[in-house]
DNA sequence: ATGTATGCAAACCATTTGCAATGAC
DNA sequence: GTCATTGCAAATGGTTTGCATACAT
């Protein structure tokens, strides 16, 4: 995959707001930025933790929640809370917008390109609002759950049928 | 505030539920849903927990995970994570759909009215996922913050101007 | 040289879990 | 009478915090 010129872009985006806050460039903060630069879709802290101490650049978990902060700041980084307990990430820059089909039986999460659900227009009728970002959560059943659930029903229907069977006996 | 008839729907679409799952109806149960139908807007489960401990039924917070748990199956609470470290809860039956806009600076949630930017129509494109229900978050940054913000920028800029004469000088 | 950022380990705290006692069926 | 449910207290685990050390400025 080549992304080192979005790469490039997200640092130079990262390094204006770093230096528009008067924070520091740490190298760790660079390797953590490239890190998840590095990868698509969602992930969590820990499998990043580990993910990085196999790489040449380990950091410890409390510069990985402080880097974060910052990314989550400079809109670099997009936290998502789908239900479980841990959080989960994603890249924000270069990332079209998409929603969240988020299964309520096996918990797995989809992304589902949709586009323009939330217009600019309807953005601009958010008065005294300034929209950074916004999350669409979809909560339902995936189809692997669907097909599982109703072999299931069918299955106690079989069942029924027979305990009424018997009992008219 | 005359919400009987509302409390009575949803009674009656709890026990509806707990009967087709087997589950016992227990007085805690309907506690804990009386008590949630009795407010409007968001709360926490520490808060639930400290209001119906001074009300004349108390629960522990055992059961009110559980009971919340079977809540949210059966769709009568939803369950919101805006990303604080605490989850927060809401009634959904009777309440209308209705988008949450976030302040990133100050964490208050406020809630939009918007309607229908999920449509049905759409919601049919969703081909082989069913939708139990969908939460849309905006995040940014609200109007109170926005001044402080920008009240914040012109005092930084006088500064500015004065270090830019000094430096002058 | 100064003080912010890092790494470590301990602390925190919402949520979950194990288990004995209770009570819905 | 049986077994799901409750309440209590302990355990869990992601995240935060305090502090000594390192290093960006």
């Amino acid at each position: 995959m080549d992304n080192s010129k979005l790469k490039d872009q997200v640092k130079a985006k990262f390094t204006d707001y770093l230096e528009l806050n008067k924070h520091r460039k740490t190298p760790e903060r660079y390797a953590v930025l490239d890190h998840i630069y590095s990868t698509r879709g969602h992930f969590e802290m820990d499998s990043l933790y580990n993910s990085m101490k196999q790489s040449s650049f380990r950091v410890s978990r409390a510069t990985l929640y402080n880097t974060i902060e910052l990314l989550l700041d400079c809109g670099l980084v997009v936290k998502h809370q789908f239900g479980a307990n841990v959080s989960q990430y994603e890249r924000a820059y270069g990332n079209e917008n998409h929603d969240h089909l988020i299964c309520l039986s096996c918990g797995e999460v989809k992304e589902h390109k949709n586009g323009n659900l939330f217009t600019p227009a309807q953005q601009k009728k958010l008065q005294r609002f300034k929209v950074s970002y916004y999350s669409m959560y979809i909560y339902g059943i995936c189809s692997k759950c669907l097909r599982a659930k109703n072999a299931e029903e069918k299955k106690n229907k079989v069942i029924e049928n027979k305990n009424t069977r018997i009992k008219k006996k």
